[in-house]
DNA sequence: GAGACTTGTCGTGATACAGA
DNA sequence: TCTGTATCACGACAAGTCTC
């Protein structure tokens, strides 16, 4: 058991006794109303008092619009089907979002904390929320002007969320949700968290535009060609709020709320994005790889037949690709055609994925990896029990004694080697 | 008809990566 | 620096089919 785990189980314990809270609220030290103004922003009235909120448009006739068309783009092409599919698995009954309105009741949520950790004296202190409205977007963010407020800033989040029924994050299901859930449970408050659906865009987004991220930042300049000027590095974050508390003064806590605007908008506009390639199918991605990704996509959401039309397009943009090729391409062919052959065996459809395995030999890649192993050992079975060809099989199954390097694998290919070379010499005596 | 085989599924452990 | 998630590789197992 982690101590993270362990400390949760204190905090539900103490929960169900009764116990008073480990933090009493005090009544905060700071001037609130310049705090806030400081910052742009202004006292909103919350459950359990006033709360500082910064408030920012973006898109439209109104504020900045650091993605311009993008940002109204995004905002009409986000779906009922695209976010089914970028959800995933893991969520019983009916799905939230309709059809006809499908950015209603969608919240874009955003933490900026004290650290990463999420120990007991590491706090959210930007909890920033946004949403569509029309072609605009709309930020609002509440944010902690002292450690003593946080059960006021928690009891106005969660009365932010009651309104809504799903949140989009970006590696939230690992931070941003467990991190406030830890919090609600610190505070012995109820978390209004796990009633919401979840999307994770940090996942669909590897699978749409590669692995090598590099972190929202990264997707903002390879996707959205958007690079930022004067933003707030990450690990600089925790700094400038310790200053803040320090000094008193909440002046450099300005570049952390534009950091956290700037990583709203562009989940926004990502989430878009992902929406669109999600309704438009194979034909509107813009490389192997992504077709690639798309149809994983889709097989995810049991969307078995789409997911076969990407990876056929994956196949067919690189078809002159071999052993010789870029790498990059030579290896989203072989997968995409182990996924297609995997796809055909589970419709029976045993020529149609024989063909596939074939061609994946035929790339001619050094065959160490789990799809070319897993294509020999395919051809074998398909040989020896379909086409009857113990010869034919037999060649197969010795090619893959020779690259199967696990114990179990390698007696799993010599039984196989056995039966057939036995075979062979009953048919010639 | 018993045992071998194929196929798919599930659980486990290792690894990479994202967040401030 | 820590944690949760996804992915991959692997083994175990069950159900159905095939072979001797």
């Amino acid at each position: 058991m982690t101590d993270l785990s362990r400390l949760r189980d204190v905090l539900r314990g103490a929960k169900r006794s009764g116990a008073t809270p480990m933090l009493a609220p005090q009544t905060p030290s700071v001037d609130l109303e310049a705090f806030a103004a400081v910052l742009g922003g202004a006292l909103e009235d919350g459950p359990s008092g006033p709360c500082p909120v910064v408030r920012w448009w973006c898109g439209g006739d109104a504020g900045d619009a650091p993605y311009g068309d993008q940002l109204g783009a995004a905002s009409s092409t986000i779906s009922a089907a695209g976010l089914r599919a970028l959800c995933g698995s893991g969520h019983e009954g009916e799905p939230p979002w309709s059809d006809s309105d499908p950015r209603s009741g969608l919240l874009f949520f955003d933490l900026e904390t004290t650290g990463l950790s999420g120990g007991s004296g590491t706090v959210a202190f930007v909890v920033g929320f946004g949403c569509f409205v029309g072609s605009r977007f709309h930020v609002w963010q509440f944010v902690l002007p002292s450690f003593a407020t946080e059960r006021r800033l928690l009891a106005a989040v969660t009365a932010a969320v009651s309104r809504a029924h799903t949140l989009v994050t970006f590696n939230g299901k690992s931070f941003d949700v467990p991190f406030m859930e830890m919090r609600w449970l610190y505070q012995r408050l109820e978390t209004p968290l796990p009633a919401l659906r979840h999307v994770d865009l940090l996942h669909p987004a590897r699978r749409l535009w590669g692995p090598e991220t590099g972190g929202l930042g990264g997707l903002e300049h390879r996707v959205l060609g958007f690079r930022r000027d004067d933003d707030v590095p990450g690990f600089e974050i925790p700094a400038r709020y310790f200053d803040y508390l320090r000094s008193g003064n909440p002046r450099p806590l300005r570049g952390v709320l534009a950091h956290n605007q700037l990583d709203l908008v562009s989940l926004g506009v990502l989430t878009g994005m992902a929406c669109d390639l999600v309704d438009r199918g194979a034909l509107a991605t813009g490389s192997a790889r992504q077709s690639l990704g798309l149809g994983r996509l889709y097989a995810r959401g049991g969307r078995e037949a789409e997911a076969l039309g990407c990876y056929e397009r994956a196949v067919a943009l690189t078809s002159g690709a071999r052993r010789t090729s870029k790498v990059d391409a030579v290896a989203v062919r072989a997968e995409a055609l182990y996924r297609l052959a995997l796809a055909c065996r589970r419709q029976r459809r045993h020529s149609d994925a024989a063909r596939y395995w074939q061609t994946l030999i035929d790339l001619g890649r050094r065959p160490t990896g789990v799809f070319e192993r897993e294509a020999l050992r395919a051809l074998a079975v398909h040989h020896e029990h379909r086409l009857k060809d113990p010869e034919g099989a037999l060649t197969f199954a010795r090619r893959a004694y020779t690259v199967e390097y696990t114990a179990g694998r390698r007696r799993e290919v010599q039984r196989r080697l056995t039966r057939l070379e036995r075979r062979l010499a009953n048919e010639t005596n």
